[in-house]
DNA sequence: AAGCAATAG
DNA sequence: GGTTCTATTGCTT
């Protein structure tokens, strides 16, 4: 994260003395547009984005979570750099991504917090994107703290009641602007936008207490490319007009977002370093190089050009953990970082609610050359035994039986009788499913939202308390405190940890957080050396095994394998599996004492209360109990799939509204629905295919006796 | 379905 | 460009 934070206030210099291009270049962009028959879609220029980028985000969350750090300077550490800080360490000099030495040099009373763990900096995030999503569901997540949003239908609503067109105004800044001049339609759009744009920066503000910057533009592109024109906490519209500006102080064609190092570096290849060189370069060559569909878009991005639609996130579609280092070296630290890992993950996922169906090892090899690019890795899928046990909260078992899983994944790239040098290893769970294998309440819930359901009504009639609202566009921002509170109650925690911090319940934080200190204080001790522990024990024994181990199967294992599952860490996590096992378990696990373990041991950690992305239950419970809920006006008129009534769905808690939408990303196969989704993708034939039977024969577990 | 590259913050 | 810890999409097999 953080480049968006990168630069600091930027003087205006840069782009007031910025040449300004040709006529010529402001007739090819409209070209572009209208384009090659590419496009039927009606209006592609009409639309009004936002973009939405916190200020210095991670800082900004640990200030919230103690104030007293608002008036120092504060700089976010993880390893051993400073990924980002506050404006009081700006002013210091510290900038982002700078060591902590450095900025320690620079600036002595620099105040530094640990950041790797990033769980309250995900909540926080996804508090944000679910907030803007409350009022429109056309939210799509770039990183942790930027969000694009299509506005044009609460724009065109509230133009289609505005009576008084003479009171329309830019709200905050215009990008280049010196003549100020509402009349245009385009500019009336953008005009409202920018009013849109500042209610829900207030809105973020009030509620979360984070400020912002936000980008008001006709697309994504450049909706991006200005919000950071005035920073910190303000807002910018692009008008039209001023596009050919905006592109041509871009310092080079790397600042064009969609063009990456490799990109810019294949367009210098072609003697292209600027935008408007690459505006000027001839199409054909450019296919050449980049093939026909990449060669039109990086074209098109030159001239700011930018059709692709604000894609609704939804839910996360993986949830990985990962931890770097200087040096691992051995299986048994490989072993315990991976049950570390694995806990977290595991903790994550159930909270989560959706089950995982394949589960990935990644690891990056240290290597003195491109030390950075290279990461490896294998997947599975995961074992719909072992999900049922992560789904279910069975957090211990599911972590003990995905140990082996994970090190057979370890093994198809690492060769433990040589020397390895690794840098770096991830988990990650991917191809997550909504609900459990029956899904009968989801399908249920589901089935109202096909045309002619006859329950549909059931559900209006369930929840239209506050029928007032429905589409009286000019209150859907008004309604949003009654909105969110009332849902906010609803998600009720089912146990709640004191926290010793006061701040923390204020700002809806639960106690999820505890769990951070416990996890810092793991990691710090898988730090210290720790392999030698078992090394001792080259002569295994099966005596040794606990009561779930087949000696008769142990003994055929390879060495390696049976070190391993000999190992403490692995020893240990087999001790908490159940009560029966436990005597003969710990008793290894004493002659093998090591406090790293103890330290390690995941069953103190807090019960999940926050369910960011909930399986829905509670919530939809609550609908069919027809609890009191009052709605938000939402933006409707987007990709939904065609069986969908928007009518129905506009009408929903944006809870709701969030899971059915999210499931939609997912493609869930239970509901087949055509769609008009994302052109040229067809967003069925992703996923498909009801799970193949996990190919689990050469599975480490079948060793083991089921338990 | 698996693995990786590219892009992003 | 490269530190960190993620996350997504598209290409290739």
């Amino acid at each position: 994260m953080i480049s968006s934070e990168n630069e600091m206030e930027e003087d205006e210099s840069e782009w007031r003395n910025s040449f300004v291009d040709s006529a010529a270049l402001c007739s090819a962009t409209s070209a572009a547009t209208s384009g090659p028959a590419t496009k039927k879609t009606p209006g592609p220029a009409h639309r009004v984005i936002l973009h939405f980028d916190l200020d210095c985000f991670y800082a900004q969350v640990e200030m919230i979570r103690n104030p007293a750090l608002r008036e120092v300077s504060l700089g976010i550490q993880q390893k051993y750099i400073v990924v980002t800080c506050n404006y009081v360490a700006r002013e210091r000099g510290i900038s982002k991504l700078m060591s902590v030495t450095d900025a320690k040099k620079k600036c002595p009373e620099l105040v530094l917090v640990k950041g790797e763990d990033l769980t309250h900096y995900r909540e926080m995030s996804y508090k944000v994107t679910e907030l803007l999503m409350s009022y429109c569901p056309l939210v799509e997540r770039l990183g942790f703290d930027e969000n694009f949003m299509d506005v044009t239908e609460l724009v065109e609503r509230r133009l289609a009641q505005t009576t008084e067109f003479d009171s329309l105004s830019f709200k905050g800044h215009v990008y280049n602007h010196f003549s100020a001049d509402v009349k245009t339609s385009d500019h009336q759009r953008l005009a409202v936008g920018s009013h849109i744009a500042a209610e829900l920066r207030e809105a973020i503000h009030s509620k979360l207490g984070l400020t912002g910057c936000a980008g008001i533009a006709t697309n994504k592109l450049l909706a991006k490319l200005v919000s950071g024109t005035f920073k910190p906490n303000q807002q910018t519209i692009l008008l039209q007009e001023n596009v050919t500006d905006i592109m041509g102080c871009l310092s080079g064609l790397r600042k064009v977002p969609g063009v990456g190092h490799q990109t810019a570096k294949r367009l210098q290849a072609l003697g292209l370093v600027n935008v408007n060189e690459l505006q000027l370069y001839p199409l054909n060559d450019l296919e050449r190089e980049f093939g026909g569909p990449t060669a039109q878009r990086l074209k098109n991005l030159a001239f700011g050009v930018d059709d692709s639609p604000v894609t609704p996130t939804g839910a996360p579609q993986s949830l990985s953990d990962e931890d770097s280092f200087k040096k691992m070296s051995s299986v048994s630290e490989v072993l315990e970082k991976i049950q570390e890992l694995l806990s977290s993950l595991v903790e994550r996922m159930h909270k989560d609610g959706r089950l995982p169906r394949t589960f990935r090892l990644t690891i990056r090899r240290f290597s003195a050359t491109n030390k950075w690019f290279n990461r490896e890795s294998r997947q599975c899928p995961v074992p719909s035994h072992i999900g049922q046990k992560i789904t279910s909260g069975m957090h211990e078992e599911a972590v003990v039986q995905l140990i082996p899983l994970a090190m057979k994944l370890f093994h198809k790239m690492v060769d433990s009788s040589a020397a390895f040098h690794l840098t770096l290893i991830n988990t990650c769970f991917s191809n997550l499913q909504s609900r459990g294998a029956g899904g009968s309440r989801m399908g249920a819930i589901t089935s109202f939202f096909t045309q002619n359901s006859p329950r549909k009504f059931q559900i209006l009639s369930s929840q239209s308390q506050d029928d007032s609202s429905q589409n009286a566009d000019s209150r859907c921002l008004d309604h949003q405190a009654n909105a969110r509170s009332t849902i906010a109650s609803l998600k009720r925690p089912f146990s709640t940890k004191s926290s010793s911090c006061s701040e923390e319940s204020l700002h809806g934080f639960t106690s999820e957080q505890s769990s951070v200190v416990v996890q810092e204080e793991s990691q710090k001790a898988s730090c210290s050396a720790e392999g030698l522990s078992y090394d001792g024990m080259t002569n295994t024994t099966t005596h040794q095994l606990p009561l779930n181990v087949d000696p008769e199967v142990f003994k055929m294992l390879p060495e390696e394998i049976q070190k391993e599952l000999l190992s403490p860490p692995y020893l240990n996590s087999l001790s908490s599996q159940s009560a029966s096992s436990a005597t003969d378990a710990s008793q290894i696990s004493q002659n093998k004492p090591s406090e790293a373990v103890n330290k390690l041991d995941p069953s103190d950690r807090t019960t999940a209360v926050t369910k960011l992305w909930p399986a829905g239950a509670t919530q939809i419970q609550n609908v069919m109990e027809g609890d009191k809920l009052s709605l938000p006006q939402s933006s409707y008129d987007c990709k939904f799939p065609g069986n969908v009534d928007p009518e129905v769905f506009s009408k929903l808690p944006p809870d709701v509204q969030r899971e059915l939408m999210s499931e939609w990303k997912q493609q869930k196969p239970v509901m087949n629905i055509p769609s008009s989704r994302k052109p040229g993708r067809d967003w069925m034939s992703k996923d498909r295919k009801a799970a193949g039977k996990s190919s689990q024969s050469n599975n480490l577990l079948k060793y083991f006796k089921p338990s």
